[in-house]
DNA sequence: CCGGTTTATTAGCTTCAGCTAAAAATATTA
DNA sequence: TAATATTTTTAGCTGAAGCTAATAAACCGG
């Protein structure tokens, strides 16, 4: 189904709701608590806000049980998604804006950007179909590629794996950047350390990096044939 | 001087606010009614706002007689006005957007894109002197190239002038574009009718044209020697 | 299944930015 | 100058979106 823009614009801040409770709805309902640490925000103002996201038909919210998102909800989140990443795109590809400041950018355009700007934007981009950290664009329509990457600290020794995404929210792209340890790089698993989850690859070159679970469970990988 | 980004962001209202006063201040002091129509907002809260401007130190405002920016409310409302521009440029030049659409758009993005979001497009752009409708673009330090052109309604019969800018809030941008009356244009003024205000004028093909007041008075032009 | 801990909700307050209606000041015109 | 018209301000209200403190529900370990 295609997605069009809603009648009332939504805020910025309803908009970060919904793409929080999109992101941790892995599994099932998503609790206030979650939210909050998600937004930086007290419960008390989360517990508000899903009332009224309820009575606008964005989410499914059960009294002490949590809230989903209906459909129209995952849509506007997915909507939100795309502009961010196409936008993420942008900076990082034309402006030459740095792994740091790129998501924080984004998170405030993609509120405030039309639905021309986007579709234009990913035209001057290409269509690209993954942000640079290699996470899936939505489509216009709402469809998005499934994803079923692992985290390299889940990969056993011997596998070979080919890197699809790294985590987008932290300070660790940088370092991960400079290693050229991006998305479609291909590694061998050499040796996972019980002991302290310490993981080491090799890459194409007979290079070899030992990572530790923070940044091996950012990581995420799918195996290579 | 040079004008850092303020401490504490402002809002887009308020923003929006120090444009209007700077855009309608070329004789003294703005009144309320002024900026009220100018913002679409009724007079009360046009009155609610001075006052709050003026304890933020952005405005001078005396009950009843009008306010004007202070000198930090000039480098806000400068600061806006470049990203206006440079925002309006990017739309057109690279992301093919059409004359009736980029004011809108530039008016929402002014007030989120980053110092940095800013200062990269200018480099992106080439560091345009100009935006499309001919507007210059007031420098990161707050200068603005003082601009003594004006409206082809007042250039006398025989005058030889060049289209410097032309308004840019119009649904008639469109028409001008069409027909090439973009800024850099040479033009030769062949009649004015008292009449009517209707001016004539020849391009430097020998094509003339002819325009009412409401069009010649939105093209702004300066005499060629 | 009881008592404590954690999580969530309610109640009440704040700030921003708007609104309408009534009152006051200023400006215009006869 | 006095009456009228216009403009501006004041008073009081609204809805978002946040906050803290107090209370209630749910969960968990013994
Ligand atoms: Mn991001
Ligand atoms: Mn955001
Ligand atoms: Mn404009
Ligand atoms: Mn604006």
């Amino acid at each position: 189904m295609i997605n069009p823009a809603p009648a009332r614009p939504l805020s910025s801040s309803i908009g970060d709701y919904l793409k929080a409770i999109w992101t941790s709805s892995e599994t099932g309902a998503v609790s206030t608590k979650e939210i909050s640490q998600t937004l930086s925000v007290a419960p008390a103002s989360v517990t508000n806000m899903l009332v009224r996201l309820q009575e606008m038909g964005l989410v499914r919210y059960e009294r002490y049980r949590g809230a989903a998102l209906t459909e129209e909800g995952r849509a506007e989140a997915l909507r939100l998604i795309r502009r961010h990443r196409l936008i993420e795109t942008f900076l990082l590809e034309h402006l030459g804006y740095s792994w740091q400041h790129v998501h924080e950018e984004a998170e405030r355009l993609e509120h405030t950007v039309s639905d021309e700007f986007t579709e234009r934007l990913a035209e001057f981009l290409g269509h690209p179909g993954h942000d640079p950290h290699g996470a899936p664009i939505p489509a216009v329509d709402g469809t998005l590629e499934p994803d079923d990457s692992f985290p390299l600290s889940d990969a056993g020794a011997g596998r070979r794996v080919r890197i699809y995404k790294v985590g987008d929210d932290d300070s660790m792209l940088e370092y991960l950047g400079e290693r050229g340890l991006v998305p479609g790089r291909t590694l061998t698993v050499k040796e996972v350390r019980e002991l302290d989850g310490v993981i080491t690859v090799e890459d194409e070159g007979g290079e070899t990096y030992s990572f530790g679970s923070p940044v091996a469970r950012r990581v995420f990988v799918r195996p290579v044939p």
